[in-house]
DNA sequence: CTTCCCTCTTAACCTACATTAAGTTTTCTT
DNA sequence: AAGAAAACTTAATGTAGGTTAAGAGGGAAG
C-alpha cells in the first residue's frame, strides 16, 4: 500500500538530493503507524529504539517528576522528529514519553535499519548530521533562554516562536514547556491586561 | 611544526576508522591556536564560522544577560568540542561568548573547510552525525533534569557527572551552571553539613 | 439534554531562590 | 612579600513563581 512520504522526502530534499535508489533505500525500511490522542507512541522504561517523524497530528515528549507533574521537552506536528535521543544511543531504558496530542500519523525507522541506512547513503548521513545541528542549535539557545528570561518573556519567545501551536495547545502544556505551572501562566496572562 | 593531533584522532577512532588519506586530509584542514586565561576565543557578536576542540586547559561558553550575569552552557576540558551552534549555521551574530577558563589549546577546522571534509569523507560525518546525537541526548537530558529537580539535586548530579571539573572549577561557575547564584550555592553547601 | 471530565481562573498563602551588603579568605600580580 | 583582585561566606530582606483549594466554563459521550 502506498504511502505519502512527500512530508519527508521533501524535508531530506532540502539538504541533499537522494536519487532513485537511495530513495528507494530510504522508503523500504519505513513503517507507517497511526496514534489516536492521548496514545502513547514511547512510554518511560521501554526503549527507544526507532526515530520518530511525524506526518500528521502533533506528538509531543515529556518527563514526569516524583510528584506526577509532566515537563514537556518537546512538541513535533508533521514535518518533525522526535526520540527520547539517550535511550536510542545506549539502549537503556527511556526517560521520556511520546505520546499524541491529536490523532496522529506517523513515520518511524528502527534503529538497526536506520544506523545501516546511514552507512549506506552517506548522503542521508549528511541530512541527519544537518538536522542534528539544528537540534543543538535549538537546544543551545532553549537553554539559555530558560536562564536569562522570567517566565512572561519565555512565554512572548514561545509564541513567536511557535505561532501555530499556541492555537491549538492546551494552555497547560505551553506552560509546562515554558517551566512554570499552568495557575501562574494564567495569572499572567490575566494580571497583564492593562498596562 | 607537527603538532598533537592525538586526542583528536583518537577521539575520532572511537567511531569510525579513517584511512591513511582521509587522515592526512582532515589534517591539512587543522588549525592550532593558544588562548591564556581569561581570553576570549569567541566574543558575542562576532559570527562563529568555526569549531572548536579542545586539546589542552578549559574552555567554556556562556551568555550574559542584561544585568551583565554571565550564565554558563558548556564547560569544555581537553577532548571537547565547542561552539555556538546556531551562529556558526546561520553565520548571524554569536550570542555566546566562549573563552579560556585555564590557558588552553585548541584546534579549531573553519567551517568552509569543515563542510567540504564532511562531503569528502564519509565517515567524518557519520563521526560527526555520531557525536551530534550525543550532544542532542546531553542537552534534551539537562533540560529535563532543570525542570525536575531542585538546586541540590542538580549540584549534585553535576558532581556526579563531572567529577573532574568540581575540584578544578571556581564555585562561582558551577553555581551559574545549575543556574543559582553563587551566594545561595555557598548557604546550600554550607548549611548540609549537620543533619 | 445532561453528566462527566478536563481546562481555565481566581485568590490566599507559601517557599526556593535572588538581591544586597558586609566581611573574610584565597589567589593573582608585581 | 605586599597589595589588589577575585572568590567565598553570612545574613537580612525581597520576590517570582509554587501550592492548595474552590469554582466556572466547555466539549465530548451517552
Amino acid at each position: 500500500m502506498p504511502m505519502d512520504n512527500s512530508l519527508l522526502l521533501n524535508s531530506i530534499a532540502k539538504y541533499v538530493t537522494l536519487d532513485e535508489q537511495e530513495e528507494q533505500m530510504l522508503l523500504s525500511i519505513l513503517h507507517y503507524k497511526k496514534a489516536r490522542r492521548k496514545q502513547f507512541v514511547l512510554e518511560e522504561g521501554d526503549i527507544s529504539a526507532k526515530i520518530i517523524f511525524v506526518t500528521g497530528g502533533c506528538l509531543r515528549s515529556y518527563a514526569v517528576d516524583k510528584n506526577g507533574t509532566e515537563h514537556e521537552l518537546q512538541f513535533a506536528p508533521a514535518g518533525w522528529w522526535i526520540t527520547d535521543m539517550r535511550s536510542y544511543i545506549t539502549a537503556e531504558p527511556a526517560r521520556l514519553n511520546i505520546d499524541a496530542i491529536d490523532d496522529s500519523e506517523y513515520i518511524f525507522i528502527n534503529k538497526n535499519d536506520f544506523e545501516e541506512l546511514n552507512i549506506k547513503v552517506p548522503k542521508f548521513e549528511r541530512f541527519n548530521r544537518i538536522i542534528g545541528q539544528n537540534a543543538i542549535a535549538t537546544y543551545q539557545h532553549r537553554q539559555i533562554d530558560n536562564a536569562i528570561f522570567a517566565a512572561m518573556e519565555r512565554y512572548a519567545n514561545f509564541c513567536q516562536l511557535y505561532p501555530s501551536l499556541i492555537k491549538t495547545l492546551p494552555q497547560k502544556q505551553v506552560a509546562s514547556y515554558i517551566g512554570v505551572t499552568p495557575e501562574f501562566l494564567s495569572k499572567m496572562l490575566n494580571t497583564q491586561i492593562v498596562k
